[in-house]
DNA sequence: TTAAAAGATCATAATATTAATATATAGTAA
DNA sequence: TTACTATATATTAATATTATGATCTTTTAA
């Protein structure tokens, strides 16, 4: 893995390398959600979950469409989520 | 994924989700290695490599032996593998 | 219009990560 | 012992991330 493709790679998983990060995204993994639906599911602040959200927007790992004055956002890329499973089968798994 | 748990896979997430580190776990997939050996083989310096070398070691992602004068390092936890090859496929496949 | 609801953004503070240099420790060999 | 090699650690500086509160924009509805 040459130099480039290690920062890209980084990028990706620091994009998801977060708490909140990660329940929003399972969250969104069943179905779309509008941004006040996130913030009452987890518990967070408007302003911090905003930003998570656009942070992962940037990244593409979401996307997101406005409904009047409402915008849901959904999986950019189903692959975050097959990424996902393989951290969770680690996680519950441990050590080999 | 309730809040304790997003907090571990994060940190399972962070402990790889770094260039340095990335290389390092893609080098130590073939075989164990010392660390002058880890440096000359990425060009990075010293005290850095030996520093994120511990790191990944007190989250568990590598393991180490002494053989002497020279510390060996190997991957302790095979899905760290697994993870990195579902974000390899991810990476190459982009946006499906 | 004006007000309220839904989100986004900005400025800043708090904290964490990363890098750099220097120094310390452990092992080896003369 | 002394000196050298290999690695680790400590300190600090630089930078990045995260959280907070306030403010701004867009949309809807009275």
């Amino acid at each position: 893995m040459d130099k480039k493709t290690a920062d890209h790679v980084a990028e990706v998983l620091k994009a998801v390398a977060h708490p909140v990060r990660l329940r929003i995204i399972e969250l969104l993994e069943k179905k779309e959600m509008c941004v006040g639906d996130i913030v009452k599911a987890l518990g967070g602040k408007q302003a911090i979950t905003s930003q998570q959200l656009n942070m992962m927007k940037d990244k593409g790992v979401l996307e997101c469409r406005r409904d009047g004055a409402k915008v849901y956002y959904r999986i950019g890329n189903k692959n975050v989520i097959k990424l996902l499973h393989c951290v969770n089968d680690h996680c519950k798994r441990g050590r080999d």
